[in-house]
DNA sequence: TAAGTTATTGTTATATTATAACATAACAAA
DNA sequence: TTTGTTATGTTATAATATAACAATAACTTA
């Protein structure tokens, strides 16, 4: 459930502990195929399982913790094939990654290139995935201003979320 | 040098090639003291060096970069004693850390309590701090909807100075 | 389909960043 | 001075990430 609002920012709102979630990492799995497919990539196994770890919650998570439920489940895993998969799902914008927790979480709007805006609860790590147009403009105008080109951008609100207050 | 535009953005002109640096470190030094007098803490021996050291240049600088530069000057220093520094630092709003470079920076604009946000030339590491009054309202805007307590933010712009170019 | 090529994954080792836990030293206030 | 507090030293290790090379799977084109 996506909101545009006045002042052109577009959010996802925070997800209801009631939401379907399984019906929610479903849709993600059912994009992230599409997406790959169109452009020719491939979504293999690997990264499938990668991706629905990340999807499992609306929560980042890091690699380590990705590692740890794989060889829980008695598959012998490294580093580099969790990373390997992470930095694939990264290139293909199927999930972003929290520069400031070290860690992974599924995007909400896949398919059109944009760079994502979290807000992100410290106390349950619940995360809402923000498009501001607003702030993207004025990155732009002050950017302009010093004839810098922006190749990315890393932009994380931390607090606590209206459930943990 | 700093400016403040019509959009409402303080910032710092990339500092020219040719600024008087040793005076710029100086008068940092000279600030950081004041603000630390005042507040009543200790700008201690070994944090003043840390902080000369993260002032040495207007580049993002990483911890065991000041281990080794220590360790090079005879000083024997385990990475927790430069970590303490550095969090004093952090504390006290002398330097900013940059999170997805895990490095940190000196501040540009001590004294008042705000929060930075970076531009960061990924060749040759220049950054500019700015700011921003209309990306800090958009952010109030965007969490106050969401009923959200913003703690701190992480706001990095990458990509490549004009000199780079 | 067989051979050659590329992309993906496995495997081992190690680099990089950061902190825990406890000991000692420096300082400040009574 | 002694007592409490803050700062630093020291050792070990945790947490995150990548390099380098081997093996395998998948694609491609003759």
């Amino acid at each position: 459930m996506s909101f545009t609002d006045a002042e052109n920012t577009t959010f996802e709102a925070l997800p209801k502990p009631t939401h379907d979630h399984s019906q929610c990492v479903k849709d993600a799995l059912t994009k992230a195929l599409a997406i790959c497919q169109v452009r020719g990539v491939r979504f293999t196994e690997l990264r499938k399982q990668v991706f629905e770890l990340v999807c499992a919650s609306h929560k980042p998570i890091g690699a380590y913790d990705i590692l740890d439920t794989f060889q829980k489940r008695g598959r012998k895993t490294a580093p580099p094939t969790v990373y390997r998969a992470l930095d694939f799902l990264l290139e293909q914008g199927l999930i972003h990654r929290i520069a400031s927790l070290n860690a992974y979480i599924g995007c909400d709007f896949p398919q059109e290139p944009h760079r994502g805006q979290f807000v992100i609860c410290k106390l349950c790590g619940e995360t809402t995935e923000l498009v501001s147009h607003t702030i993207e403009e004025c990155i732009a105008v002050a950017t302009e201003k010093l004839d810098f080109q922006v190749q990315s951008r890393v932009i994380e609100i931390l607090g606590v979320c209206s459930v943990c207050q």
